[in-house]
DNA sequence: GGAATATACGGAGGCAGCCTCCGCTTTGCA
DNA sequence: TGCAAAGCGGAGGCTGCCTCCGTATATTCC
């Protein structure tokens, strides 16, 4: 407002509060992991050794601690990801061990999968944010591929990482990842050129 | 146990418990369809105009008044696989046009899918039931199909079931059954003899 | 039609989890 | 070392879960 509005440099955070923000997003991934997306938060903040005072001012909403779970995880898989670009492999191979990796991936925390479920209904904000980092991070394999003229140029990488997130969902008995894996290798020859499927409309941004 | 046990021919069941049985179930049905799968029990009980008493009666615990409602959808939806597979087409658009339809009836419960989600990994009886009947109706017009040397003969009705509802659950953008359609003729495609992927194990029985 | 009785109703009540609020403690900064 | 900003944590009000049992009502038998 007026001239020179004094820049009064804010402290560094309080070490108690950054050790307990850890200590209960850290609680949050095992309990939820466990108990899934109903079980208690008050049980999430005795296993941090805090009070539930101390979850709710770091996280305000059973979905804010949700989310914050999840975008943890996501950045997990975009590193994958992007490891797996770098490696010189025929670019539909390197597109179907992304997908495959993938699979695995979900395996560690399947536990976690009916709280995700829950989270891609319920918050739109996450699903985009998810979305378009994994989308950019697998966009880079489908490019290669279509480009190299291996396959159709119709399917966004939103509508194969729905894809994926889709089966793995599905399935939980014991052996039910290679079960996926057969399934998106299903997939993956259907995106082959020379497919006979109808057009399928290229993703809109946003 | 001794020679003529007295048959006592059971009552009838009460009138007033027959009504609100189905009204407990109806509530049930709208109430999770907005409210997911943690909607409030007595909120239910409100709706249908009943005492929490009584819902619980009825439906000792949530889980069995989710299964109740799914197992209903389910018959619908067995209901549907019957009257396609009377019709007579080419075996595989047979075969696509259920998987369609499924994706359009899935699109009239769209609120119950984050409930569906849960119950999908909550109860595996509840999950053998519906892939056992499905299965079945679906079973004919894959066999069809397979028959008629149009599509490789290792995928099970179960792998297809699992990827229809898997990529329903994965979509609720407006536009979304379009997508999934979509997406499901790659699928297909993939399905076709002459396709490259791997061989895919028979489904065990059980 | 009316009594007898099996059956169902429904809400009070004990318990657990949700979330807020605020007095007390700890930390960072000068 | 002193002090204010920041954070801590649990008491407390509230809602929902589920059980239990006194009361109400439908069915059956006469």
């Amino acid at each position: 407002m007026d001239g020179v509005t004094p820049t009064k440099r804010p402290r560094k955070p309080r070490a108690d509060s950054v050790r307990n923000h850890d200590r209960v997003l850290e609680a949050a991934r095992t309990v939820f992991a466990e108990g899934g997306p109903a079980a208690s938060l008050e049980g999430v903040a005795r296993q941090a050794g805090v009070g539930i005072g101390t979850l709710y001012r770091h996280f305000p909403t059973r979905q804010a601690l949700f989310e914050a779970v999840y975008r943890h995880e996501v950045d997990q898989l975009v590193e994958l990801a992007e490891r797996l670009a770098t490696d010189d492999l025929p670019p539909v191979e390197a597109l179907r061990r992304w997908m495959r990796a993938n699979v695995e991936f979900v395996a560690t925390k399947k536990g976690m999968s009916a709280a995700l479920a829950v989270a891609v209904h319920a918050s739109s904000d996450l699903t985009a944010y998810s979305i378009d980092r994994l989308g950019r991070a697998l966009g880079t394999l489908l490019a290669r591929a279509v480009k190299a003229g291996a396959i159709r140029d119709d399917i966004g990488a939103e509508d194969i990482l729905r894809t994926v997130v889709g089966l793995c969902y599905m399935h939980d008995k014991p052996g039910w990842q290679d079960k996926v894996r057969r399934l998106l290798d299903v997939f993956v020859d259907g995106m082959r050129r020379g497919s006979k499927a109808g057009a399928l409309p290229r993703t809109p941004p946003g």
